[in-house]
DNA sequence: TCGATATCAGAAAGCGCTTTCATAAACAGG
DNA sequence: CCTGTTTATGAAAGCGCTTTCTGATATCGA
């Protein structure tokens, strides 16, 4: 490997200071005309490149941000990496991306991770929902760091947040079943503990009393869709043939309305004819399946451009709403069909 | 904010020198019990944790590698990045991810992002396939970084690299359409650039030619899902009713696969009935598709440790294979019958 | 008991930049 | 032509660590 030039030795070839170097290479209009030549000589002479790494301790600012998600696997959030790596480029940002795996022990050390690294910020994808379930340390390495939260908040505490409004998007999710003439609907639900899957709840809770139904059934799940495959696979003939077996189903997320889908077109059971699904999220896969999937759309992309600008203000003090949320569309697909009693 | 606190806060309150800090936190054996014990409960009262920025400079590490993929949002590769993330963390190192969008000129810019980051090592997929698509300065730049190549070589160049065996993996895919009774296999190309797409293309000729079969036919497109969508859709009705409608076609990777799925159900061919597929790489999703896709296995988390590791060996000077090759496996699901004549 | 050796901790230089401060030269205005 | 500004550059300190070198104790064998 080729020895790695400094500033000084370009100082040397130019003949002129380090501190020069650097004015030419971050504030070129200062520095007057014929040593700027010089210098860009020099450069490209050495081929120089700066020292990112070396100039981010005086300056105080490493330029990085840290991401915290679930998985970089789920297609999800990988939409929604790309929409922060492309802002954050944009600004002369890199992104440090972790996996969580929806574990707070993990968040935890990761946190600290971003945090000896001395990004300038991080957006998280918290996995708990609740100020307490974060330790003692934990929280006092968030009070440190530039955070934004991004799709799931967490109770009690004031961070900035950009999300999807999820209860809107289910309660639009179920009433559209609702006016296919769906009477008996079930909830696939996601992660119990996360904030996201809560809301989602509730959007299909309150639509449902709003039309007067008290027939309501839930299936625990992941967001995962093998989990989502399994549950159905096991708890479907029980279902059938007893007043609990549903018509259509809303799922929390379209991994697991996917999920379901392989699920029954092993059960044999005809999607839609037998049963409606619709799903949450409009994955890039979703119209790929079969039947393709209707479902609700959120703008994964968006959130994670969103997020970095947010983040950014709050990393130069400027001002910033507290909450971006940003709104859901019904995409209908072919997955749901009307029912005729 | 709250304040961070430095080596010398805990110096201070240690009653130590900062040396002796920087020792316990990175090699405790060598000081003695009680010294330590105090350090590190000045530790605890700051909560300190060290600037991993500031030590990479007189450690002449950051500790950082460097990963340029096509694109993050295509689930082949965000498999990929976990295998590079896992592996990466274990050994104490963070990745820095950009995408390329396969071009050249953006890989360039983001090798220089990554050499001004003085990243240790890059894992790179690259966009060309021959060195003299680089230029004068990505090649200088090279030279001054640790890099291996994965999934895709470029000719001309001896940097190591990890891959798959496609030309194996190709030819047995088609092999298997032939001992299925299939003759006419049309070849849905990825992007002609790519030495994977030679490569894959080259197992799809010299299975032929080693069958006796002439009969051959090509259709262009760029390893994408909606490209191969719109392919198919555009050439099918043409192809219909001539001697060039094929009844099976090998796609260069799952993705088009699926996006030729996708296409037929439009165009109500039905699959594998009326046109076998198989595909390339069994991304998460080939499972879940209508019918479920017949496709060529590629360990794609494994590649991405592998790179890693030799990745590792690189910057430690260890001896290393200069290509470490990993073997396809047939995965048979339901997209190719027998053709009977 | 004494010198030789091992153990432990501090001083200080250095990693590659930025930036403040100071100064010299160039420029105006009267 | 002199003073007051402006402009352009350099000197030097500092960012938060690591590590070498050095010296002070403690430990051991004879």
């Amino acid at each position: 490997m080729k020895k790695k030039s400094t500033i000084y030795d370009v100082a040397k070839i130019a003949g002129v200071s380090p501190s020069t170097i650097s004015r030419v290479m971050n504030t070129p209009e200062i520095v007057a005309e014929d040593t700027r030549q010089k210098v860009m000589n020099a450069v490209k002479e050495l081929t120089y490149i700066p020292n990112m790494m070396a100039a981010s301790m005086p300056r105080r600012r490493t330029n990085y941000i840290g991401l915290i998600i679930p998985d970089i696997t789920n297609i999800f959030f990988s939409n929604l990496v790309r929409g922060v790596q492309d802002v954050c480029e944009k600004h002369g940002y890199s992104v440090l991306v972790v996996n969580s795996d929806d574990s707070q022990e993990k968040e935890g050390r990761y946190l600290k991770l971003l945090y000896s690294r001395r990004v300038d910020g991080v957006i998280l994808t918290a996995a708990g929902y609740r100020e307490e379930g974060f330790s003692k340390e934990e929280l006092s390495l968030l009070k440190k760091m530039n955070i934004v939260l991004i799709d799931r908040e967490i109770n009690g505490m004031t961070t900035p947040i950009v999300k999807v409004n999820n209860f809107g998007g289910a309660y639009s999710a179920v009433k559209y079943l609702l006016t296919m003439g769906h009477k008996k609907i079930m909830y696939l639900a996601g992660i119990e503990g996360t904030k996201t899957n809560q809301e989602r709840e509730k959007g299909y809770l309150v639509a449902l009393r709003e039309a007067h139904i008290n027939w309501k059934k839930e299936l625990a799940a992941d967001f995962r869709l093998d989990t989502a495959y399994q549950k159905i696979i096991q708890y479907w003939p029980q279902l059938k043939n007893s007043d609990k077996l549903p018509t259509a189903i809303f799922a929390s997320n379209d991994l697991m309305a996917i999920g379901a889908l392989k699920a029954f077109a092993q059960l044999k059971v005809r999607v839609p004819e037998d049963i409606s699904i619709i799903g949450f999220d409009n994955i890039s896969f979703s119209d790929c399946t079969y039947p393709p999937l209707t479902t609700i759309a959120q703008p994964t992309y968006l959130m994670g451009q969103k997020a970095v600008e947010t983040l950014l203000k709050v990393i130069d003090k400027k001002k910033i709403k507290k909450s971006v949320e940003l709104e859901t569309e019904l995409i209908e697909r072919d997955s749901v069909s009307r029912w005729e009693v």
